[in-house]
DNA sequence: GCAGTACCGTACCGTACGGTACACTGTCAA
DNA sequence: TTGACAGTGTACCGTACGGTACGGTACTGC
């Protein structure tokens, strides 16, 4: 478990991840791992936390030993393959120009579309599903990375979107958290849980937008300065 | 698997699940069984999905062929222990008297309190996890039965209040579906999935009141008839 | 007293899987 | 050519666990 970023080409220690996020990029891991990496994430899609490791070995053509030299042990391997999916979502960036309401108004709905988009997507789930039933057994660090490049990244990433919009007085509130978490409400509502116990989900492009826009529009109605809402 | 309502003391066939919700009442179990099913639940807590049936009938001083008689197999006994725990949860009801906005404010913060108190508690979080990981894996219905007794269930429950609300002309909004993605997202926001992931919660009873207080009024800007919102 | 029943405790079986050992293959540098 | 090395494939071990079988016990109704 402690030996799965031996191969280290490249990032730091894991104990950046708590505190930047952006700690393993792609280019931690060589082609082959990365080869290996993709089968566990479709692995993972299908069977959730009950595939075998003789199984990744059979349909990536590696050997059992080769795993355990890479990765230390199971855990190592899941703790990996979360990395370096991680490693792959990219987020919208920041408006460029002057920041109006309606600029404001497009960069949230832009970040609730694309995050929108990752939690129904069929990885995200299943790797949501897999740190979460960890986080139960306490067997491994997969929950606390989940959460780490998922809530955390997030709120990580709007932080300095609601603040640019404060100073620019398109909004009013006093702590950014409390506004994350409203916002992620807004955006993710029960969605998340329903798609996460099996309920079959419906996140189509144009229901993603949708719903993106309107919670975007509710999040302006509760924070934005000239709508005097109970903004605290 | 399909055997474990087979000592059906009381209680109708499982197909009411997914219609009502109250199928399985505290009656549809012997006094014997819900020791066995409270020591399951601990064991849920205690270890998540990793609990052996051999330390279940240690515990509750059964032997495994009784509980193989009384639930069939492992899942028999894991949609037993859901139903058991969840025929334990009561809701706050209606207000009763007239409905003005105090009121209507008082019924939304009272839901929203029992709630989180609900989805906060160590049993909560241990069942959900559970059904998650098990709708990962595709091998038993649980998540399907929490998916009901929880959000469904609040969704049924908050319903007649919304309509209500708009029966008085307290509330202004198209579709009752609509509302309540809403309402849940306010509430829960991001506090489910870090709880289920892992985070450590402060789900302390003055946490609770406070956050309840905040969904309830930021609810009613939303939705409140006289807070000209962008409501739909 | 006796049969029937429900249950407990425990020993046991089969299997699945994590992890290890080892022989074989291809590659590359000296 | 040869030797070091990384990786593959496979056989194997230990263990944990779901599920079954069975002997023993307490209670109930006749």
């Amino acid at each position: 478990m402690e030996g799965y970023l031996d191969h280290a080409d490249a990032g730091g220690p894991d104990s950046d991840l708590a505190q930047q996020g952006d700690g393993v990029t792609a280019a931690s891991f060589s082609d082959r791992h990365r080869e290996v990496l993709d089968v566990v994430l479709s692995l993972m899609v299908e069977a959730g936390d009950r595939f075998s490791l003789s199984r990744v070995c059979r349909e990536a053509s590696c050997s059992k030993e080769t795993l355990y030299n890479w990765f230390g042990d199971r855990d190592g391997l899941l703790i990996a393959t979360v990395q370096w999916q991680a490693s792959k979502v990219r987020m919208p960036e920041l408006p460029a120009g002057r920041l109006d309401r309606e600029a404001l108004r497009e960069a949230l709905a832009s970040f609730a579309q694309s995050w929108l988009s990752v939690i129904g997507g069929d990885l995200s789930i299943a790797l949501n599903r897999m740190a979460i039933s960890h986080a139960g057994s306490g067997k491994s660090r997969l929950g606390e990375i989940v959460l780490t490049y998922g809530p955390d990244g997030m709120r990580r990433r709007l932080k300095p979107l609601f603040e640019l919009g404060r100073d620019r007085g398109l909004l009013v509130f006093d702590d950014s958290g409390e506004v994350f978490h409203v916002f992620f409400g807004l955006v993710v509502a029960d969605f998340q849980v329903r798609a996460l116990l099996g309920e079959a989900p419906k996140f189509d492009r144009e229901w993603v937008r949708q719903r993106a826009a309107e919670a975007a529009d509710r999040f302006l109605v509760l924070f934005g300065a000239n709508s005097g809402g109970s903004a605290r």
